[in-house]
DNA sequence: CCTTGACTTGGAGCCCGCTCCAGGGAGTAT
DNA sequence: ATACTCCCTGGAGCGGGCTCCAAGTCAAGG
């Protein structure tokens, strides 16, 4: 598979496919005469790991240590564990910060929607009165 | 109370509550004699809810807007609701985002943890072959 | 053969969100 | 009076994470 075609299928630029490797964070990609990359099945789930876990905020610093850690083969698993499960801690750390953040949102537009509601009542109100006054 | 104080409360740098007046996230700060901020209960709030997105990750640009529209007055009131309501979707999403790799995270713990178990197996059958060998 | 187009590399540039700093003022303690 | 501490402003610098670009290579088509 070619990089513009992972391209498509991931929602990656080519440019950010090559700065991945670039820095290490995906393991050397096989290539075809000339150098071209040939995107290999390991390489593609490689791709897709590392969208989720960056769509999601995972730091790349983080990424580029597992991918290290996984290159050099199995004395590193419970290394590569403890990364995964300290990589946990701190998304569900953050989801927590944001389900408070929603929360406080979730307030603040209901206040809100009583705000509109009673202005709307006000305008209404007014309004009925300037009928009144009209139809005198 | 002073800059120092509300940096120490809130957890934020003197330089992080100094940059967020200066680019009109948080309303100006009133002033005693000298210049030196005197933060009063409204600019806590700010402070407290300012803190409270950012660390949700709302981004700066939405609530230097927000701000804005508080300062316009009441015929913002539709765009205030309309900006919460659509970070707060932006939360959402991103929540989910994170859960997907809280998820695929938990698969890969639990599989090192399985492999991790196996290895430790492995381990002490080669142990009790080698004692046993060494028994005879 | 020559053009076209997709690929390569290394490096520069950019946006966000702070963070640090120089240079200066004001209030207090000795 | 001097030193100390805290504050001020405006601007430069920085780290993360891409994104863009120049210059070059290679394969296929006309």
């Amino acid at each position: 598979m070619t990089i513009s075609e992972v391209s498509k299928q991931y929602g990656l630029s080519t440019d950010t496919l090559r700065y991945y490797e670039r820095i290490g964070l995906i393991p050397p990609v096989p290539r075809r005469g000339g150098g071209v990359r040939d995107y290999d099945k390991a390489s593609l789930g490689w791709v897709e790991l590392i969208k989720c876990m960056r769509s999601a905020g995972v730091s790349i610093e983080a990424l580029i240590e597992y991918s290290r850690l996984f290159q050099q083969g199995d004395e590193t698993l419970e290394a590569r564990k403890a990364l995964l499960v300290e990589q946990r801690r701190q998304l569900l750390e953050r989801m927590a910060d944001m389900q408070r953040s929603v929360d406080r949102l979730n307030e603040k537009i209901e206040n809100y929607e009583r705000g509109l509601a009673q202005k709307e009542q006000e305008l209404r109100r007014h309004q009925a009165e300037r009928e009144e006054t009209g139809k005198r």
